[in-house]
DNA sequence: ACGCTGGATGGTAGCGCTACCATGACGGCG
DNA sequence: CGCCGTCATGGTAGCGCTACCATCCAGCGT
C-alpha cells in the first residue's frame, strides 16, 4: 500500500522521500544539499539522482523554522518606481540570483513610520540581512536595524556613525561639485530647484548653498523647493516658478535629472537659449542626459554599483569575513555637456 | 527559575508565551489574531494586552509550515528598472501595504528559462498567489503555473487562453491605433522603430503592420528593430538608422516613450522639423511626453492600475469569491499631442 | 429532566527541516 | 594490540505554528 499523504502537505516530496529513495538518513540528505564537501562521493550522487528523480525542492519556510534564520535579504527603499533606487535593487537582485537568497522588498513611501513598520514585519521572519536606504532612520528604526541579529547595510549615502555597513557617496559634495561646475563656467545667479526634498535631497541643497556662499553668490530667492514627489513635468513648474521669482536667473542647478529634463524643455518652450542664457545641471547622470538636445551635464552616481557592493559586504558578514572597510564611498564623477558650456 | 531559552529561538516571544500570560491556550491567541470574530470580547481583549506587552510578532516561516500555505504573492516581472513593469510592481505593493501578505518580486531578465527557475524556487514556498507579466510563458512555465495550486494573474496583455485570470489590454490594437492616427495625420512613410522586441513589442509591431498594408503603405524597410534593452541613446541611434535606410521617412512609431524621446533629440539635433517634417507616436505615455517640447503623442496605458487589479482579483479568488469576470481588459487611449499635429 | 445542538475553547499531533549528540568505522600511535 | 581522535552517518527532538478533533457549557425543545 503506498503511503497516503499527508492531508496538508498536497503531495510534494519531502526531505524523507528523497532519504528513502536514496537509502540514506533525512539528516544527510540535508548536508548532501547545504554542505556537500560533508558528505561522500558516493552518497552525494545517490542523493542528487533520487532529488532529480523525484523533482525535491527544500521547502524554505521548513529550513527556516528548523535553522531560525530565513535566506531572505530584506531591501528597504523609499520608492519603487524612481530609477534611482530602482538601479539599487536591481543591483541586489542581480548579485543575489545565484545564490539561495530570495530579496523582500519594502517600499517606505519616504515615511519613517512606514519604515519602522516594515522593519517590525521583515525581523519576524528572521533575516540574513538588511539592506536599507539613507542614514536617517528614525531612533525607533535603527534600534530596531541594531537589534536586528543580522549584518545591515545602508546605502546611498556616507556618514559618520552607520548601525553596522554602509555604502554611498557625499550628496553634499555632490551639490557643491555641481555648483561650483557653474559657478566655473561663469554662471551667477545659479538657482536651485528640487523636488520630494528628503534628506538626501537635503544635503545636495546643503552643498549648492556652501559652494555659493563660498563664491559670496548665495541669496535665499534662488532656492525653490517642494516636496511633491519629482517629475518632468514637476520640473518645468517649478522653473517657471523660479523664473517668476527671480527673472535674472541663468543657472540651475536640478536635485536630480527628471527636474532637469523639465527644465530643458522649459527653456525649448520659452525660447531660452541653454547653455547660453541658462546653464543646466542634473543629478544621477541618467542615460538620457547623455542624449538629450542639448545634453545635459550632470553628477554620475554609481548606483547598480552601490547594489551589488552592499551585497557582497553583507554576503561576507555572513560568511563571519566582516569587511574591515565598513564604510565604503563608491564617490561620484562631474560628466561636463553642453548644457553648461558656455 | 526562569525558564530557559530554547538554544535557537534566540529569546522572540512565542505564541505559548501570550497563551500563558493571557491565561488561555496557544490555539485560542492564534485564533484571536487570524480571525477574531471566533473569539469571545474578554479573551480577545487579553490576549491583545499580553500580545502588546511581549512585543509578540509572529513568526511568518512556522505559520507557512503549520498551514501549508505561505502569506507571499509572488510576482514575476521581465525588468525592474522598466518605468512600465516598476509601476505594475507599485500597484501591487501599494494593494498589498495594509494586508498580511508579503511581495515576493523575481526579474526574469526577458528569459524564459530564468522564468522557469524563478516560478520553482516561488512554488517551493507554495505562495497565496502568483502575478506573472506576459502571456507567453514557456510550456514548461505554463505548466508549474498551472499546478501551482494558487490563484494565477497574468498582466500586461489580453489573450485567449489565460491559465487563470488575466489584466491587460492589447497591444496589437495599441501599435494598430497609433500608426492609424499617424496616417489620419497625413503621414505616409511611416516607420516602426522597436528596441527589446519582446511578446508586446512584437504584437506593437503587428499592428503597426496591419494598420500600414490596410492603408497601403507597408514596406519592410520602414522597420528598424534591435534585441537590446531600450533606453533613450538607443532611440537616437535607431533612428539614424532608419533615416539612413529610407531618408525619406516621415513618422515614427516608436515601441516605447524612451525610444520615442530619444527620436525626438535626434530630431532637435539634426533640425528636423516636429511635427512638420516627422511625426513622432510613443507608447505607455509616461509623463515626460506631456511635458516635451514639442510634446509627444503616446498611447496612455494603465499600469499601477493593473497592479492594482490584478492584486484585487486574486484576493477574491483567495477568499472564494473567483471573480466571473476572469479576463479583465483595461484598455488604453491615444494621447494627441504637438508631436503629430501637423 | 434529558438529550441535543452549536459556539467557544483546548489538547494533541504534526508541518518539513536542521541542531545536537550518538554511533560506528577507520587508522595512527604508543 | 588496544586506545583514541577523526570522519562519515544517523537518530532524536524540537523550531513556532495551525489542522483536526475533543471537550465543555449554555440554551433549547420535548
Amino acid at each position: 500500500m503506498i503511503k497516503p499523504r499527508s492531508r496538508r502537505g498536497g503531495g510534494r516530496p519531502t526531505i524523507a522521500d528523497v532519504a528513502r529513495k536514496a537509502g540514506v538518513g533525512a539528516i544527510t540528505v540535508s548536508r548532501a544539499l547545504r554542505d556537500p564537501e560533508r558528505v561522500s562521493e558516493d552518497l552525494r550522487r545517490q542523493i542528487r539522482a533520487a532529488v532529480d528523480e523525484l523533482g525535491y525542492v527544500p521547502d524554505p519556510n521548513a529550513r527556516a523554522l528548523a535553522s531560525a534564520r530565513a535566506e531572505v535579504f530584506g531591501v528597504l527603499v523609499p520608492s519603487l518606481t524612481n530609477n534611482v533606487f530602482a538601479e539599487v535593487v536591481r543591483g541586489i537582485y542581480d548579485s543575489l540570483s545565484d545564490g539561495p537568497f530570495r530579496v523582500q522588498l519594502g517600499n517606505t513611501h519616504y515615511s519613517g513610520l512606514e519604515e519602522e513598520r516594515l522593519l517590525q514585519v521583515f525581523g519576524s521572519q528572521r533575516p540574513a540581512a538588511l539592506i536599507v536606504a539613507g542614514i536617517d532612520q528614525t531612533p525607533t528604526a535603527r534600534k530596531l536595524l541594531e537589534t536586528a541579529g543580522c549584518p545591515v547595510v545602508q546605502v546611498m549615502e556616507t556618514g559618520p556613525d552607520p548601525v553596522d555597513m554602509l555604502v554611498g557617496f557625499s550628496h553634499l559634495d555632490g551639490g557643491r561639485t555641481a555648483t561650483e561646475h557653474l559657478i566655473e563656467a561663469g554662471y551667477r545667479r545659479i538657482g536651485f530647484i528640487g523636488a520630494r526634498m528628503d534628506p538626501r535631497s537635503q544635503r545636495r541643497l546643503a552643498g549648492y548653498r556652501a559652494a555659493m556662499e563660498a563664491a559670496g553668490l548665495f541669496d535665499a530667492r534662488l532656492v525653490t523647493t517642494t516636496p511633491v514627489l519629482s517629475s518632468v513635468t514637476l520640473g518645468r513648474e517649478l522653473f517657471r516658478d523660479a523664473l517668476a521669482k527671480m527673472p535674472a536667473l541663468d543657472g540651475v542647478f536640478c536635485n536630480n535629472d527628471d527636474i532637469a529634463l523639465g527644465v530643458l524643455f522649459e527653456c525649448h518652450r520659452a525660447a531660452i537659449a541653454v547653455p547660453k542664457t541658462i546653464g543646466i545641471v542634473g543629478f544621477n547622470d541618467l542615460d538620457m542626459m547623455q542624449s538629450a538636445f542639448p545634453s545635459i551635464t550632470s553628477i554620475r552616481t554609481y548606483r547598480y554599483e552601490i547594489g551589488r557592493r552592499s551585497v557582497a559586504m553583507a554576503l561576507a558578514a555572513i560568511a563571519g569575513k566582516r569587511p574591515e572597510q565598513r564604510v565604503v564611498d563608491l564617490g561620484f564623477e562631474l560628466i561636463r555637456r553642453e548644457s553648461t558650456a558656455r
